[in-house]
DNA sequence: CAATTTGGTTGATATTGTCAACTAAATTCA
DNA sequence: TGAATTTAGTTGACAATATCAACCAAATTG
């Protein structure tokens, strides 16, 4: 089997499980919402345009999702004193919450997918993972 | 660093990768109709029911897909013996031209991600993204 | 054969995504 | 320095994509 299609098949299958279990979470987050505030939650010192560019998508729309966010207590912006245009974006305790939930979700689906599968092999997997997208830049 | 960490990168890399490739074909296609495409070729005897829960969506959403791809000549339908309410959904010469150059810019991003890894590597690789698959039905 | 399920179709509507124009702050460079 | 350009963010108008509910006809169930 190639690689691509080994690779592409797997994450369509953890997607899907991620997507059932996220549905049972019942949070009151479309996909995209979820998908901002994770994002947020990663980069640091993230503004509109990081997530915008992070997430390759319109400003126009990532304001308006940002303004959501925000209006759902999720999130607050902060003033960047470095640069007065621009705002960091940081969870609140809420959003915090969620995405606590969140990572309780994806931990859960990602053991039952190691289930019986030698550490070794997973941290040889997770290495070559690394080799792998340090080729892409 | 975590599996879901490392795997989520990866991907996430890699579309970005694809996009950017996909964007200089200069196809005159939306990603929701290449995906749609892409899908059809992959799954075999491909209904309108099995690509709607292929992908997750809405089978009306899928519908007025399927409606578009057959009006730009990319697929076609057949009539299915076996069922007299569906049809199968099959590439025209022009969709598997298209998903030929796809597969190609797919070929090309794969092959600079493995650029000085030993294939013996990649094999193991695939070994457990398959063992990881299976985990999770 | 009647009742239920399934594949597909459509209209109405909601959500998400894009383009272009604009402001204000930052940066460039003549 | 300061005029010109770039960048971060905002907004309006609009296009593309997604969902719900209702419906028909064929298939399946019992």
């Amino acid at each position: 089997m190639e690689l691509s299609e080994a690779l592409f098949s797997l994450v369509h299958t953890v997607r899907i499980n991620m997507k059932h279990e996220i549905k049972l979470l019942a949070l009151d987050l479309s996909p995209m919402h979820l998908k901002a505030l994770k994002v947020i939650s990663i980069i640091n010192d993230c503004t509109g345009q990081k997530l915008a560019d992070f997430m390759g998508r319109d400003k126009a729309q990532i304001n308006r999702l940002i303004k959501e966010l925000v209006n759902q207590e999720l999130i607050t912006k902060i003033d960047n004193e470095k640069d007065k245009r621009s705002q960091f974006l940081v969870l609140s305790t809420q959003g915090t919450e969620i995405m606590t939930m969140f990572k309780k979700v994806e931990k859960k689906v990602f053991n039952s997918m190691i289930k019986d599968i030698p550490s070794a092999k997973i941290e040889d997997f997770i290495a070559i993972t690394q080799l792998l997208k340090s080729n892409l830049t």
